[in-house]
DNA sequence: TATCCTTACGGAATTCGTAAGCATG
DNA sequence: CATGCTTACGAATTCCGTAAGGATA
């Protein structure tokens, strides 16, 4: 048994059992990974994999058990190279921050700041994405911490700490109607249409579940992943903009005013994910207590 | 990185930092051990151990943080092996099953009588030995099962979980005048010379802090391992017995009387321990389960 | 001086990649 | 017939043991 098979096998599961993918992910010739695959097969004493003729179609029961244990001895031998690199220099390294549109625009530059001096050395890499892409990246460990507003709880690999809780709010031209409005509603809202966030991005599930209970039909003339391009329609007219209040910028958006929405929406709270089991440099601790105060991360090596 | 540094590594530790132990214990070479050790750390790019010139003196403070997780590593490998052992040939296998004598020679035959016909394929070993060293055979590896009224508890490395509970018993000789009482009571007891467990077996520890509470001096004219080698003595005079209840047999020790101690000896729990994180083969669970009904087994491979 | 670790070197074993062959949708 | 896996074989690499050398109690 070697790390090579255990890698192997793990990318196997990954790439939809396609062995020749498995062969370019890992950067190695495809008869290799056959062989490799048989001979722990044979030191283990049983198939890991379903055929059918010389096709992989899946894993067998033995290899449902096993998968598991494989991930965490790959998880764990990366762990000892990131303790390891933690002592060889504590302040160098690299941190990957997989996070969406509107975290990164609005929530994250102060973090990031405040990072960049305090650890200039360590390469930090922002990628942006969707809620799914930062569960796909944090999962298969592209990324060290996932951030957004929708799809990191409930993923059993994932351990999640709330950053902060908002309400989404309405955005209109300044001299729009509803300015004038005393209290806002939902059913003013309903009588307009509106541009908002695309489906899966900054808690617009939320947005629709309010409307749904309300029994209130909305006209969604415009969904956007970010509030910068639903500003702009706003601007233009297309509509009325549901947005989350970061993204207002009263000195920069001087042709829009904000309608704060808290008594109409419910919370949406943004977190903060990382992998179970996985290792946190110093370095990835302070970045997750900056944006996640109540974050354990003890539990998070999964060390009972 | 491969299995066979990360072996060396623990056995460094586990052999007190002799290398050529070390050697010895994994069937290979000095020299090997010494280059693999250095490949290991090269590739880290951490010193795992401290050295004096030539000699290992223990670990570094990174060796420390990485050697639980290369434990764990190791442990997982195994439990690959096991598991995959479970699915090629569930009814064939090994169990070790390390306990004390009074357990082998009261508690177990029953359990094992039984084992044996469900289980007629599995190899099964008894090692006989001293609480302390069936702690060391569990955390080693050396043992699957542990089980003994002391020692087990408190261990990090290991779970334990209760088995039955009791209360030391008095044993003199038939007509002895203790049998003549009312009631038995410890200052009865203490004007007669004691024949019981040495330190360190079956709850002698209990029966040392009962007498201390209760401020008697107790004149101990014999220790030993056994309750056969407590009744040999008492039946020929030496002084009366206190023993553990289920090593007195009616039928047998016709010469000997047994006294309830009950009201006046607080409870002993023998316990059945196994490694944390360690897979149990179906068999072995079995036999946790024959001995600790309430065993929650779940736990014990440490996954969150 | 005995114990213990390192370095050096040569042979053995393993690994890996290329080429060819076969099955399947 | 294109995709995907296996077998076969030779080259390269890695691994491992022996021998020799140096440090320390």
């Amino acid at each position: 048994m070697n790390f090579q098979q255990l890698k192997i096998v793990r990318e196997t599961v990954r790439r939809g059992y396609n062995l020749t993918a498995v062969a370019d992910a890992i950067y190695t010739s495809q008869p290799g990974v056959s062989k490799n695959i048989k001979d722990l097969e044979d030191e283990l004493g049983v198939e890991l994999f379903v055929r059918r003729g010389k096709r992989l179609l899946g894993l067998t029961e033995p290899g449902k058990e096993l998968i598991e244990t494989v991930e965490r001895i790959l998880r764990d031998a990366q762990n000892l190279r990131n303790i390891a690199d933690q002592f060889a220099s504590r302040e160098q390294g690299s941190l990957t921050v997989a996070t969406t549109h509107t975290q990164a625009r609005y929530a994250l530059p102060d973090v990031i700041k405040q990072f960049k001096e305090r650890y200039p050395q360590v390469h930090l890499a922002l990628h942006q994405c969707s809620p799914r892409e930062i569960v796909e990246m944090l999962v298969s460990g592209e990324a060290d911490i996932g951030i957004a507003t929708e799809a990191l709880e409930g993923v059993p690999e994932l351990v999640s700490f709330p950053c902060y809780a908002w309400h989404h709010a309405v955005i209109v031209p300044q001299d729009h109607p509803l300015t004038q409005l005393p209290v806002l509603t939902l059913e003013a809202i309903a009588e307009w249409p509106i541009v908002t966030y695309h489906e899966g991005f900054t808690g617009r599930s939320q947005i629709d579940k309010v409307f749904a209970a309300a029994n209130l039909d909305v006209d969604i003339v415009l969904s956007a992943i970010d509030a910068d391009v639903i500003k702009t329609y706003v601007e233009v007219g297309l509509g009325i903009g549901i947005i989350a209040p970061m993204a207002f910028n009263a000195a920069k958006d001087t042709g829009l005013a904000l309608l704060p929405g808290d008594h109409l929406f419910p919370v949406s709270t943004t977190r903060l994910a990382v992998h179970r089991g996985v290792f946190l440099r110093d370095y990835a601790r302070h970045f997750v207590a900056a944006m996640a105060p109540d974050a354990e991360l003890a539990e998070t090596l999964g060390i009972p």
